[in-house]
DNA sequence: TTTGTGTGTCGATATCACTATTACACACAT
DNA sequence: ATGTGTGTAATAGTGATATCGACACACAAA
C-alpha cells in the first residue's frame, strides 16, 4: 500500500525553497531538479499554498516562496498537505455480513491500524524541513 | 495510487481460520466471506504458506488451516509476507542529479522514512491473530 | 497603460499496480 | 478409480497517478 510521490516530491520542492534562501523559484526551475513536468508541481504547489506552507509570486521576477520559517514545518505537515489516501486500505467491496467474521472483522482491525498510522505520523513529526535541508547542504558542500 | 487491500483480506483469513479453530476452510468459502473470488484467496494462501503461517489440507474435504498458533501470528508477519511495495515511494524517475538539491534530496529524506516505516511496524507488531479473532468472537457473541 | 512573465487550472493521454474471472493441470482422500 | 480442492497461468477490467499541451488570469516593470 504505497503512498504516492507527492509526498517525496513535496519534501524535494520545500527542501529547495529553504535552501535557496528566499530567492522566489519559478515552478519550471523546480520541476527541473525534480526531472518532471511543471504541472505537477504547479498541483503540489497548490496544494501546499492551501495548507500554509507556501506562497507565489506573481508576474515577472516572481515564483514560489516559503509561508512558514523552515524550522516551523514538520514533514508531518507536508503530509497531511499532499497525501489524500489512508495508509491502509480495507476491504474493497465490502466482506459478507451474514459471517461473523465478516461482519466484525473491520471493526476488529480498525484500531490496530489507526495506531500503527498515528505512530508513523508522530515519527514524521519529529523532523523539519529545516533538518532536511541542512543534510542536504551538507553532503552538496562537499 | 492503487493501494492494495491484501494486508486487510489476509488478516481476514487468518481470523476466520483462528475463529473455526482447526476445521479446514476451502478458499471458496472464505472467498464468500471475504466477498471476492475464490483466485484471489489462493494467491494470498500461497503467500501466506510461504511464510509459514498456513497450510493447505488437499482432497475431500481439505482446506486451509493455520500452521502456527493464532497467539504465535503478529499482524506485522501478516504485513510482510503479503505485501511486497514499500511503504514511501519516492520519485518516479530520479531527480536532476547536476542540482544540488536533486542530488542530495533522497540520501537526506531517506533516513526519516525508516523510521517512520519502523515505527509502523513495531506496533503492527504488539498484534496477534488471537486478538483479533477473540474481538470477533466477542462481538459475534452478542 | 502596455507588455511580458509566471501562475493556476482544465482536459486528454499514458502508465502502472491491483483486482476479478476463466481455465486447467496436479495432488490427495475416500 | 473417482471426486474434490489446490495452485498457477493468462486475460481483461478498474482506479489512481503521472504526463503533456493549452489557455485565461494576475501581477510587475517600463
Amino acid at each position: 500500500m504505497p503512498t504516492s510521490t507527492r509526498f517525496a516530491v513535496a519534501t524535494h520542492i520545500l527542501t529547495a525553497l529553504a535552501v535557496t534562501e528566499g530567492k522566489p523559484l519559478r515552478s519550471e526551475d523546480l520541476a527541473t531538479s525534480v526531472n518532471t513536468g511543471a504541472v505537477v508541481i504547479r498541483g503540489l504547489l497548490s496544494r501546499l499554498a492551501e495548507a500554509g506552507l507556501t506562497r507565489s509570486q506573481l508576474g515577472s521576477g516572481g515564483g514560489a516562496l516559503l509561508a512558514k520559517a523552515p524550522n516551523e514545518i514538520r514533514l508531518l505537515d507536508v503530509y497531511r498537505a499532499v497525501e489524500d489516501t489512508e495508509l491502509f486500505t480495507v476491504h474493497r467491496q465490502p466482506p459478507c455480513a451474514e459471517c461473523p467474521v465478516g461482519a466484525n472483522i473491520l471493526a476488529a482491525i480498525n484500531p490496530v491500524l489507526t495506531r500503527a498510522q498515528t505512530a508513523m505520523e508522530a515519527e514524521l513529526g519529529r523532523t523539519t524541513i529545516a533538518e532536511i535541508a541542512a543534510r542536504v547542504n551538507a553532503a552538496a558542500h562537499v
